[in-house]
DNA sequence: TCATTTGTTTCATG
DNA sequence: ACATGAAACAAATG
C-alpha cells in the first residue's frame, strides 16, 4: 500500500487519530519484534503518560513529535496502515497498539512486518543519518536533476531510490515512466535535463492528485495507468499495446510498449 | 509447487 | 569509499 500519497493519507489519519490525548498504555503484538527498532520498555518510557503534539512526513516515513522529548517514527513497510478502534478483539495483523485515556485505541498493523517502529530525536535528524532525501514534493529541480543525471543505472532503478528524493514507490514510478514515455530501462546517463525535469513534475503531479483523491484508486482518473498496470491489460489511449510485464531492478514493472520505447 | 506483491537493508562484487 | 545489483526479510494469494 503504502507509497507517498498513502503515507500523507496515513499521516492525517494520525492527526485526527491521535493528536493531544494522553498515552495511557502500550500493547505489542510482535512476539518476535521484527518491526521494533526500539525495546518496549523505551518506548512505554518515551510515550505513556505523553501525547503527540504534531507530525511530520518525509516520502514514506512517517514522524509524531511527543510531548516528553523525541519523536515516534512509523514506516508502514509493503502491507502497514493505521486503525483506530475501541472494541476488544485487535484488527487483523495489528502489531502494536497506542491506548488513549479516552478509551480511544490506535492500532497499527502490518502483516508483512517490513514496517518500523521506534524513537528518533527528530526527522530531519533521522533524513541525515539514514541516508534519506528531501520529500519528493519539496525537492528543486536543479537538485533533482543533478542527483539522478550521471548515474549508470536504470531510470526506473533510480526514482525508487530513497536517497535522493524520497517517495516514490513501484506503482508511481511505472506511472510517472508511462506518461513522460520513457522506458523504464533507459540508462540515466541517456535523458536529457528536459526529460528529467518532466519526470519530476509528473511525479509530484501524480502524488498531489492521488492525495487528493485520498488515496482511493477506484476514484482515480480514468487515464491513470495504475489502473491498467497489469499484463495484458490495455489502456485506452493505446488499444493496440497491449500492456507488458518485465522486471526492472527486481521489481515486476508494466509498461505500454508502443509508447515507451528504449533509447 | 511456484510466482507474485505499492519497501528497505544487507551483502557481495567491481 | 562508492556504485551497483542480487538476495533476504514475511505472509498471503492465485
Amino acid at each position: 500500500m503504502p507509497e507517498l500519497p498513502e503515507v500523507e493519507i496515513m499521516r492525517q489519519y494520525f492527526e485526527k487519530a491521535a493528536m493531544h490525548k494522553t498515552i495511557s498504555a502500550l500493547e505489542f503484538h510482535d512476539p518476535l519484534f521484527k518491526v521494533f527498532k526500539t525495546s518496549p520498555e523505551d518506548l512505554e518510557q518515551a510515550l505513556i503518560g505523553q501525547e503527540f503534539l504534531k507530525t511530520e512526513r518525509i516520502g514514506k516515513y512517517l514522524f509524531a513529535q511527543i510531548s516528553g522529548g523525541n519523536w515516534l517514527h512509523l514506516h508502514f513497510g509493503m502491507t502497514g496502515d493505521l486503525e483506530l478502534f475501541r472494541h476488544n478483539e485487535l484488527p487483523k495483523y495489528t502489531r502494536f497498539v497506542i491506548q488513549f485515556e479516552d478509551g480511544d485505541k490506535l492500532a497499527y498493523r502490518d502483516l508483512r512486518k517490513f514496517g518500523v517502529i521506534e524513537v528518533v530525536e527528530s526527522p530531519e535528524a533521522y533524513r541525515l543519518s539514514s541516508n534519506l532525501g528531501e520529500d519528493l514534493l519539496s525537492i528543486t529541480k536543479e537538485d533533482f536533476i543533478k542527483s539522478i543525471s550521471n548515474r549508470k543505472i536504470a531510470i526506473k532503478t533510480a526514482l525508487l531510490d530513497q536517497k535522493h528524493y524520497a517517495g516514490i514507490g513501484n506503482w508511481i514510478a511505472d506511472e510517472v515512466l508511462f506518461n513522460c514515455g520513457v522506458h523504464p530501462n533507459t540508462s540515466c546517463q541517456n535523458l536529457n535535463e528536459a526529460q528529467l525535469e518532466e519526470l519530476l513534475l509528473d511525479a509530484q503531479k501524480v502524488v498531489r492528485e492521488a492525495i487528493q483523491k485520498d488515496t482511493h484508486y477506484g476514484d482515480f482518473p480514468a487515464h491513470f495507468f495504475v489502473n491498467y498496470r497489469k499484463e495484458k491489460a490495455m489502456h485506452p489511449d493505446h488499444p493496440n499495446s497491449p500492456v507488458e510485464r518485465l522486471v526492472v531492478g527486481g521489481r515486476g514493472t508494466f509498461i505500454v510498449p508502443e509508447k515507451q520505447k528504449l533509447q
